[in-house]
DNA sequence: ATGCAATCGTTTTATTTGCAAGCAGTATAC
DNA sequence: GTATACTGCTTGCAAATAAAACGATTGCAT
């Protein structure tokens, strides 16, 4: 395990632990859809609404525009995802699920969630209830703080 | 909504995104010394006991050799780290921080713990004991989890 | 209408990291 | 004491990602 002894602040260093050791289960599970977590999480992405713009997508993973497209390209390649062009901005694509996309996607999620939850079995119902809360009111700040910070650069 | 088929499990997914923001925030805190995260917990994990070998920081930093090889190269190019050779053992390289890494390290940690506070005080006192609380069980509970994966595998 | 700035996606380039192979030095078994 | 296995580090290679430059399109202000 990693010890920041050094590190102040326990809360920051506790979530950094806790997301290795289940990125590290999640990666285990995922690896027999043959897709990493970021493909994984775009198809969710995607699966939450259909026909979104490459761009919109880089927003909410939080990664550049080049690194959705090539991963785009893997996904399209594999016959899971589909560009389409926007009817209404002809620089913009538009990507759908295909239905291929659809079953890996589902099949990948059975996985990742038999396999998180047996995880998150480690605390009882209430605990899991009360970190949810305490997770999506930290989450929500943090992405007001982080539109903040991007507002602040764009000024210079 | 049908989202709720679809999404995954809820507090996985918030701890994803909870650690992918902080960990967005740390880069632009540690960005004005010109660290990377992981350079930054290097010149931590050096400050703390200094004559470590390449390996051991490897260990404690959960990477591979040939990482903490080319990092060592980064940071000595820099003139922050140097490497001293072992006295009892010609194979190994002892690993200290020079003044100027010194200096670069304090720098780096006062912009780091001003931010990581800053955007933990989003909670307040109690809310920051209790989510410390369950994610102190939780990681002790997926580390205990790896552990046995990890022994079932090497019996196979 | 026109020109200029912003936006969307791709391409090109550089950086970071892991994995596997290898080299030199050390330790163990015989 | 020699062969063998192991350890510490480096190097070569490949994959993933970010950064910067670019072409095409759009929108806005004159």
């Amino acid at each position: 395990m990693k010890q920041h002894n050094v590190r102040s602040h326990l809360p920051h260093q506790l979530i950094h632990d806790v997301y290795v050791l289940l990125d590290d289960g999640d990666r285990r599970a995922l690896a027999h859809s043959n897709l990493s977590p970021l493909e994984f999480n775009l198809l969710l992405q995607l699966d939450l609404e259909q026909g979104q713009r490459l761009t919109d997508v880089g927003a909410k993973l939080l990664c550049v525009k080049s690194t959705i497209t090539r991963l785009v390209d893997r996904l399209e390649r594999e016959g899971l995802v589909r560009r389409n062009p926007d009817p209404d901005d002809r620089r913009a694509q538009r990507l759908i699920l295909t239905p291929r996309g659809a079953a890996v996607r589902a099949e990948a999620l059975a996985m990742h969630n038999a396999a998180v939850e047996r995880r998150m079995n480690l605390l009882d119902e209430q605990e899991q209830e009360e970190l949810t809360r305490l997770l999506l009111k930290l989450r929500d700040g943090l992405a007001a703080d982080l539109a903040n910070q991007q507002a602040i650069e764009a000024e210079s």
